[in-house]
This record gives structure tokens, C-alpha cells and sequence, in this order.
DNA sequence: GCCGAATATGCAGTCACTGCAAAATTGCAG
DNA sequence: CTGCAATTTTGCAGTGACTGCATATTCGGC
């Protein structure tokens, strides 16, 4: 095979090839998807595009959802340590705020592949619920580095746990709002229901 | 089969026996679940012990999971009718927060069977991502409900699927920081929530 | 008691997903 | 470069969720 331009960073040739193809199923679903509906695609049709067999896949996702969606432990412990950083003035929800936000954004790298899969993922209805139950996994994830940030046990305090689930819910509802053809931009609506929060709601 | 006692409410013979089947579903599916956990029961054993075959009971639910939780569209209706109503002094925050509470309170009639079904529920990790897929059916019957209550056209304005999500997900972060083993009980968990989601988040 | 409509059932089929054991690949030491 | 051990891939066989369709049964009104 092809030595790639993106290496991203470590160490052997094992991992990097493992990386390679959990990025290859990952993008052979999103084709297929868009292509043809999540219900008309078989793990079978992913693996083969992907050039590995049917039980190599269930090898690196244990859900066909799961593989559309393709959230990393990467990913999930970039975003949860650049929550537990303590940047200057930001109050948790406003880091919380700039952090989500920059989920959904195209970033500068990747900006069509971001672009095209939250196309994907939120124009298949059927995806939701496993989208949702995926968040859970994130809100794990931020509510321990929260925790970490405001130096209190795990547990302890139901603060944490409580403004990371409330943030994602008020992204969710956002999106939620823009899919049943809601008023506004979905940035804009963000950045209000976040006032919203902040202002306090009745 | 030998008439029942609780015979609700309603009409015809084929309505009830519909109740009937669909309630012995749920039970049959939560007696099992008990017994043995999820994923060791079957969608034929469920059947057979609410005495039906196995196609019948895909005509009552959708999947295996939603057997389990096994939300009425009545229920859905009448929690939306409580949250339409405008009572007295209730700004809608507090109206959510006295109905979601209801929900998991064991009431004065089912006690027994309100407290079982949430143990159970909550004692299964693989249902989360059901519990939560079955929290948007919940979500989006509310919103409706209090866009009506406060005579907006739907999808109009944002904040009625704001409030409603938000509600919901600082139920669902008290649910789970009970099961990480938590500080407080429960319900003053969920009052304190609400209080801090009203005097606003940081 | 009889007919149209709703409901229950059986059957055959597809497909997600799993455990297991054999084969292929990789990293490493000699 | 070569064999060795660990990791990864693969095939295979099996279980069980779920669906469409054709048929039988049951219900409600006449």
C-alpha cells in the first residue's frame, strides 16, 4: 500500500495501520450512506469497501451505528482536556460553550470531511438514537475532566455533571430545532440558548 | 381469559384486549429482564410467557428495548396535556420539573410496579442508549405541549425545546450521578437542579 | 348467524453480531 | 535474514432480532 501524507503522529507501523483502517471503515460508511440511506447498507458492503472482511469490522466497531458515527477515544480525550484547561476568564459553561460549538464547526483541517459528516449523521433520522446514546459517552468523558478542572471528587458534587448534561442538551435542542425547520442560523441559536442558561431559565 | 379488574377506562372489547396483550408484554419483558438481565432474554421468550407468538409481539413494539420501557403513547399524551396546562403562579420550568419528577416518583395507584420498572430500568447499563433514544419520543411530545401552552407557533422560537431539553437532561444527570454512586438522595437531587438551572448556570 | 374489518399467527428470509480456531502479519532477538 | 511470539485478520458456524407476506382467527355491527 501507498505510504500516506498524513501520519499523523506515533509510533509503529502496527498502530498506524490500525488507525488506517478504523479511518477507511469509517469513511466506507459515510459513502455508502449517503449514497443509499442507513438501512440499505450491510456491514458486509462497508467491510468490502473498506478492503477487509466482515469480521474485521466487528473487530473495530461493535455497531454498524457505531461505525457511521466513528467518535474516537481520541477525539473524546482531546475535547475533555481542552475542557479541564482553566482558560483565563471562562466560566465552565463557556468553555463548554466554545468546545461543543467547535464539534459541529468545520474546523480548519478537516472542513469538508466535518462538513459532510454532520450533513450525514443529522440527515438520517434513524441515526438519532444511537447520536444520543453516543453522547453519553461524551458527557463521561467532560463531566471527569470538569470534575478534574474544579478539583472535586468524582461524584462528589452533582455541579459537573449537572452543566456538562445541561451544555450538551442545549446543543442538541439547537439542532433538534434547525432539523424541524426552526428560526435562525444553528451558531446563533447556540450562542443564545447559552445566554439563555447563563441568564437562567423559567 | 378471565375478566380483569382494571378495566381503565374505554370502549370496545378489542381496545382492551390490545391494552391487555401490550401491558403483558411489558410485564413478561420486565419479569424476565429482572430474572436474568437483558441480554440473556428473548424477544420468543417474552412472547411466550405473555401468551403470544413471537411475530405478535413485534406488532406491540418495535424492538426488544422498547418492550422493556414499554412508554404508552397515553402516557406521553397525558404528561403533555399535564405540562399544556397553565397552573396557577408555574412558570414552565416548574411545571417540568413537577411532572418529570412525577414520572419517576412511584404514584399513589401503580406504587409497586412504578418503583420496580425504575429499578430495572436504571439496573441496566444496555438500556441507556434506549432510555435515552425513548427521551426525544418524551422531548419532542413536551415541547409541542408547551408550544401550545405559550401560544407560539411551532419551531417558532427556541425556547420551549430549550426549556424542555434542558429539563430532561438535568433529570437524567441526577439518574446519573445516583448510579456512579453519587452524593443525596434522588429527589433533592432533582429540586436542587432545577434551582440552580433557574438562578443560572456557570 | 353473517359479513367486513381488525388482529393474530406461521413461515421464510435477511442481516447484525459473537465465539472460536486457523491463518496471516508484525515486531523483535539472535 | 530467520525463526519466534504476540497481535491481527479471517472464515465459519451459529444465535437471535426483525420484516413482509399469506392465512387463519376474532370482533363488532347488522
Amino acid at each position: 500500500m501507498s505510504t500516506d501524507l498524513l501520519t499523523d503522529d506515533s509510533c509503529g507501523l502496527r498502530e498506524r495501520k490500525k488507525r488506517e483502517t478504523r479511518r477507511a471503515l469509517n469513511l466506507a460508511a459515510l459513502d455508502l450512506v449517503e449514497e443509499r440511506g442507513f438501512a440499505a447498507v450491510t456491514t458486509e458492503e462497508i467491510a468490502a469497501r473498506a478492503g477487509v472482511s466482515t469480521r474485521t469490522f466487528f473487530n473495530y466497531f461493535p455497531s454498524k451505528e457505531a461505525a457511521v458515527i466513528g467518535t474516537t477515544a481520541e477525539e473524546l480525550e482531546s475535547y475533555a482536556a481542552a475542557l479541564e484547561q482553566d482558560v483565563d476568564g471562562e466560566t465552565p459553561l463557556e468553555s463548554l460553550r466554545r468546545i461543543l460549538a467547535g464539534m459541529l464547526a468545520p474546523a480548519s483541517i478537516d472542513r469538508e470531511l466535518r462538513a459532510r459528516r454532520r450533513r450525514i449523521l443529522l440527515g438520517e433520522p434513524s441515526l438519532a438514537p444511537a447520536l444520543v446514546g453516543n453522547n453519553i459517552r461524551i458527557e463521561n468523558a467532560l463531566t471527569a475532566a470538569l470534575e478534574r478542572r474544579l478539583a472535586v471528587q468524582p461524584g462528589a458534587s452533582l455541579e459537573a455533571r449537572l452543566t456538562v448534561a445541561v451544555a450538551i442538551a442545549a446543543v442538541r435542542a439547537c439542532i433538534e430545532h434547525q432539523q424541524n425547520g426552526g428560526s435562525g442560523r444553528l451558531e446563533r441559536n447556540i450562542d443564545q440558548a447559552f445566554e439563555r442558561i447563563a441568564a437562567g431559565l423559567r
